[in-house]
RNA sequence: GGUCCGUUCGUCUAACGGUUAGGACGCCAGGUUUUCAUCCUGGUAAUAGGGGUUCGAUUCCCCUACGGACUACCA
């Protein structure tokens, strides 16, 4: 069996957004499942459009999804170089194998000339084609003697290569993913596979490279798919249809709210992040939100993208990466765009959040403290972590969560005053510290043990008791359970919010 | 406009001719927690419309509607 070999081929115009993401992942997947390999060609045979930095933003994003590569413009492998721009030479002799064997030509139509062409047609309220029907009455070798076509070259004019479309043929694309798509060849374009400029388009160039790179299956997003049809005919034309990869086009990312592909505007619009990383535009400065800098878990970012277009048939839906791998199949991919449904993302992140154990979460929100510049013990931080995990959906909720373990109150909510603070509960709260500085036992189970004595022996209302506590302990009404916090806290931490908040509060 | 692709709860989706059309997110209600979350339980909600084919259509075919992609010397 032939070996499975896929490509990501981004061109860095941009950051990656998700839905570019997810096309890696796919490959990825497909080729970990069948023990292929996957490589990471970069597209960037348009100049114009180049980005500085794009690249690395494609890699580095990638390596945080846990998404590796076997081969690619960074690492290398037996197929090099993996940039276009860096295989320049090579796609002219194929352009010539082309014009040789007349499946294609030299047009020298400028592009002001096509421009109005288009715009005559336009006028009629026709689309202007440059191919089958029209190309015998264009600037081309088709209609030019071979002196003339000669000649111009000669003379550095300035000119493009087309393919030639046949005249009346089905093409026929199977797509694993749609089955057989066909079109007919009359309504296709010639369209330009050699640039004026020496560079070739992404037609000529995709599909040299994945014969030369020996890919054995083309998964792409569904934008792709009208222009799948030429790309069959290019391998015919090559006389490479023995080795022509199988092709897979993916459903679309959509947008949230109404319809339409997703786009970073929607993010703008909707708050939430379209990028694996935050990404500055080099040009305007414009920062755009990563899910790394929202605080998301790469392992919940994957798991959430893997689920918009595929499912594999059973009821799971959390799988890791490797779960992943051994569950994916692209027959199981779906033909609809899927909308992207930001609060599924943080519904996952939650769920890997709270599946941290409590280790892995006082990591995280160690490096929080050291930005702030807190120190705690490594035991303190870990017993706190424990505590607040389910209560955090992405990353910064930790700090959210617990800063009150690390910084006294300074200041406390109106609200919770108004509400609970009357004018017995300084004498309450300070008999209640009283009992708690003469208590040793400052387990969770103890302190509640003793705080709803207190109370009971007391005639006294839980409320009336638990939320003032709670408002001296962290300032406000929320935190876990009261008792959770004093234990944690310990003596001397608890006895002085209280006596802080009975001086502050009085009466 | 033309070509191609698509259409099951609000959203992601399952059901590859026979199910009370299943699950998840969200939402709503109840329970736990006398804060707020988490968590648990329950509920809400869908086959775009019309024709066929068939004993039987979510499922196969056709038409309509709607949506999307593409339509550059961009990828």
């Amino acid at each position: 069996m032939k070996e499975i070999r896929v490509r990501f081929a981004p061109s860095p115009t941009g950051p990656l957004h998700i839905g570019g993401v997810r096309t890696a992942l796919y490959n990825y997947l497909f080729a970990r499942k069948h023990h292929g390999k996957f490589l990471l060609r970069i597209e960037d045979t348009d100049q114009t459009r180049f980005v500085p930095g794009a690249e690395e933003y494609i890699i580095e994003s990638l390596k945080w999804c846990g998404i590796q590569f076997d081969e690619g413009v960074h690492i290398g492998g037996p197929y090099a170089p993996y940039r276009q721009s860096d295989r320049k030479e090579l796609y002219h002799q194929y352009a010539l194998q082309l014009l040789n064997n007349g499946t294609a030509y030299y047009a020298f139509d400028t592009p002001e000339e096509l421009e109005a062409l288009r715009k005559d047609s336009e006028s009629r309220k026709e689309t202007f084609q440059y191919g089958p029907l029209t190309r015998k009455g264009l600037k081309n070798s088709l209609v030019l003697s071979g002196e003339d076509v000669e000649a111009l070259l000669q003379s550095g004019e300035h000119y493009v290569i087309r393919v030639k479309i046949p005249e009346n043929e089905t093409i026929v694309v199977q797509d694993l993913i749609r089955g057989r798509v066909s079109v007919e060849s009359m309504l296709l374009d010639d369209k330009v596979l050699y640039k004026s400029d020496g560079m070739p388009t992404y037609h000529l160039a995709n599909v040299v490279d994945d014969y030369l790179m020996k890919i054995s299956h083309v998964i792409r997003g569904e934008e792709w798919l009208p222009s799948a049809p030429l790309h069959v005919l290019l391998y015919r034309y090559f006389g490479w249809e023995a080795d022509m990869p199988e092709f897979a086009h993916l459903p679309l990312l959509l947008k949230p709210d109404g319809n339409g592909k997703l786009s970073k505007r929607d993010g703008d619009r909707l708050g939430f992040p379209v990028f694996p990383l935050r990404w500055t535009d080099p040009k305007s400065g414009e920062v755009s939100s990563g899910y790394r800098e929202s605080g998301y878990l790469p392992e919940a970012f994957i798991n959430m993208l893997a689920l918009l277009g595929w499912n594999p048939g059973t009821e799971q839906e959390v799988f890791s990466i490797e779960e992943l791998i051994q569950a994916f199949s692209i027959e199981r991919v779906g033909k609809s765009g899927s909308k992207f449904d930001p609060e599924k993302a943080k519904w996952f992140n939650h769920h890997y959040m709270s599946g941290l154990d409590d280790r892995e979460v006082s990591i995280l929100l160690g490096n929080i403290l050291k930005e702030r510049e807190i120190e705690v013990s490594p035991d303190f931080l870990l017993s706190v972590s424990a505590i607040i995990k389910d209560r955090a959906v992405l990353i910064p909720d930790l700090w959210e969560q617990s800063h009150y373990f690390f910084v006294a109150p300074v200041s406390w909510d109106e609200k919770v005053i108004q509400k609970f603070w009357k004018p017995e509960t300084p004498a309450l709260l300070q008999k209640l510290s009283e009992i708690l500085a003469n208590t040793e036992d400052f387990t969770v189970e103890n302190i509640d043990t003793v705080v709803k004595t207190y109370i009971n022996d007391n005639g006294l209302g839980m409320g009336q008791i638990m939320n003032t506590l709670r408002l001296a302990l962290v300032g406000g009404s929320f935190g876990p359970g009261v008792s959770a916090m004093i234990s944690l806290l310990g003596k001397n931490e608890t006895l002085n919010r209280i006596d802080k908040a009975i001086a502050n509060l009085g009466s």
